[in-house]
DNA sequence: TCAGAAATGTTATGATATAACATAACGTTT
DNA sequence: AAACGTTATGTTATATCATAACATTTCTGA
């Protein structure tokens, strides 16, 4: 399995803030960089924690209002089920709604941006009338590499 | 549009607890009645509030260890992206996991168990070699009545 | 009625998140 | 550069959500 490089979501991240006309400060690059070289969800306290180390002395709202910075911005995502936070893989390219895989195993996180479900919930809920404004899905359960399903 | 009364609910978590040996004891039982008369998702610490006013002397402990007896046996969901709490309405029926629809205007929620979307997800999960545990979908948006869509 | 299990009570604390206001950094205009 | 408005960050305090650990009570079956 390939993995991203922490870089290459700075690198995301910088072109994404670019093209919006948003500043990826120190500060906000340095939690990016944080959740991006974690492979698993992080938590609020654990990024402050973090930040300590790197010379940053952030308390809650910092944290928070960064976090909530790069999720408006679409280069992180909250797990809600979690109460943690990912770095989005792939935040530079166009993609449909992202769903997460959270495998209990490993603890790491998956995104998915299947098209083709997008479009069934979509679907779904023009039938109940419902004008969605976001969608959060979360899924848990065991990864492939972990003994999933197909082996 | 039918709305279920409360005592539909104690019934359905009745039947449910008959069925599996549990015991829907006073304390449970009330607990259940109080976020089934909400038409919001309640949060514990209100539930906390509202135990008071019946007689109970409940402390966060008990309120979280109902909780979760309720969401164990299906009767009740946590609402995870609200931390916040639902009645289920239809919990003595088979059905398929249940998806929730947020309002923003009323803050009504609702269920549908879409056999159709579940095997679709279930379907993308496959493909991915992922095994589910649980499903978590959320939509926060406009619901029909509140002008959300087709009128 | 005794023993074990299940449920609830109690105390304390941990974990997550935000309100409100102060200061600093940045960019623009003059 | 000085003055200004805007954006970002710092700071203090507190609100909100949730659980650990252990004590007591209640239920149930032998």
């Amino acid at each position: 399995m390939q993995v991203k490089s922490d870089d290459a979501y700075i690198a995301a991240a910088e072109r994404v803030c670019a093209e919006k006309g948003e500043r990826l400060t120190p500060l906000r690059k340095t939690v990016m960089r944080i959740i991006s070289q974690s492979r698993h969800p992080v938590k609020a306290y654990d990024i402050m924690d973090r930040l300590s180390g790197e010379g940053f002395c952030a308390k809650p709202p910092t944290v928070y209002r960064t976090l909530d910075f790069l999720i408006k911005n679409g280069i992180a995502h909250k797990v809600s089920t979690m109460s943690a936070y990912v770095a989005c893989p792939h935040a530079d390219k166009k993609h449909a709604e992202c769903f997460l895989l959270l495998c209990s195993v490993c603890g790491e996180v998956k995104e998915f941006c299947g098209g083709g479900l997008s479009a069934v919930i979509d679907e779904t809920l023009m039938e109940q009338g419902f004008q969605k404004n976001k969608t959060v899905l979360e899924v848990s359960g065991v990864c492939q590499p972990c003994g999933g399903g197909n082996g």
